[in-house]
DNA sequence: CGGCGCCTTGAACCAAGTCAAGCTCTGTGG
DNA sequence: CCACAGAGCTTGACTTGGTTCAAGGCGCCG
């Protein structure tokens, strides 16, 4: 059993402060983003931690964040990715209730929740694509388990596909190791290594190299997909 | 391999229509519900279903109503249970991602969508317990993931402390059939049951009949629970 | 009282986990 | 520029938890 222990403590670094401008008529996610403070967090820091108050929301500019918890034997779990152009950190009722970490060097944007609270409270637009965004974010989360009920091969299928819908074209850059993939898709390591493999070997893939995926037969994946 | 046909099509049936009534300064949860109307569902009706828009929320009065999807080879999913206080249907970006079902003979308060966002529109409070419930839900989301990376005594575990919650006391009455519950912990039936006796064993948990669950030792289930 | 749906139990099987090498990058220092 | 070291990935052999297949029991309703 593959335990973790805690990450690194930020060394994080705020690039330039934006102020509180007022862009009125801007659609509501330009306003959200307008009052956001860009920072820089190295890969492997933590942007916040499990059970800490949610008093920030964030947009990935570029890297990518894992959200991950921990549980008491060890084992960890990873609930989400978020890639460049998402929101996170809506996942806050009363205290997050996981962890945000880098995955690799990162840029982002860091709001103050308070403040969007404020200017939803004036701007129905505001408050409508805080609702629409935390909706989208509960739909990746139930796609995510019914993913999880599935077998390794249609979970790994399923994670191709996700990643590929989010690349422009063939071609999957993933920023993450397999220890990632494996703890997101609730599989080991060697599970998710052998699986890919055999997807090469079905020839629905290529993997050039281990931080590259080609989509060679997406139909066949959709398929597998269930 | 079981699979799922279609369930039967409503003969649901309206209680009385409540009209629009203006309910200024009470809670927004009562303002919201205040424009609801109740119906009755009969054990096994669809209220809606998967890919349909969403054009109503709900909230459960009497009863239960599961969320599921059914896969291509028919495989079924439980995305989620919805007992009395629960509202549900907000997983809808432009279409209902999940069908569900009355588990029981249910009374649901059935609300017009547009008739919520008119509301929130004026009224700032309810646009805050909009989002606020679509964020419970997602947490609910998230957790059950991170249930589904576990073993399967975790997972039973989890569902029953998960049931207990929701009970008064020690006393659970559960309102769905065993395949419910492996359809929604991702496990068959057989090893639900299993899994139900060997914690009977262990004392944690007492079945005096197969609808209901009295728990004998919650430390140790929420030990289980990792 | 009989039939049917639902639940439990048993035995055999298999997908994924575990344990253990070995390989391949990638970065580093000589 | 090359050799080396280390982390991360792949592969193989074995084990195991959970599924599958099959039989039997229980309780409810007509």
């Amino acid at each position: 059993m593959l335990t973790y222990s805690s990450t690194s403590r930020p060394s994080l670094q705020q690039i330039a402060p934006s102020g509180f401008p007022q862009i009125s008529g801007a659609p509501a996610s330009r306003q959200i983003e307008a009052i956001g403070v860009p920072m820089l967090f190295k890969r492997g820091n933590e942007v916040y931690g499990q059970g800490e108050p949610g008093e920030y929301i964030y947009r990935v500019v570029t890297g990518a964040v894992r959200a991950c918890r921990i549980l008491a034997d060890g084992r960890r779990n990873i609930g989400a990715f978020y890639l460049p152009g998402d929101m996170f950190g809506l996942d806050a009722g009363p205290a997050h209730g996981f962890s945000a970490e880098a995955v690799t060097d990162s840029r982002l944007l860091v709001i103050r929740r308070r403040s969007v609270l404020a200017l939803a409270a004036s701007d129905n637009e505001v408050a409508r694509e805080l609702w629409s965004l935390t909706e989208r974010e509960l739909a990746r989360a139930l796609e995510r388990a019914v993913l999880l009920s599935k077998t390794a091969q249609e979970r790994m299928a399923g994670f191709v596909l996700e990643m590929a819908a989010r690349a422009a074209g063939e071609t999957i850059d993933l920023p993450m190791p397999r220890q990632d993939i494996a703890d997101y898709l609730g599989l080991t390591i060697e599970t998710v290594s052998r699986t890919l493999t055999s997807l090469e070997q079905q020839a629905a893939i290529e993997l050039p190299n281990c931080h590259r995926i080609v989509l060679r037969n997406g139909p066949a994946l959709k398929e597998l997909n269930a």
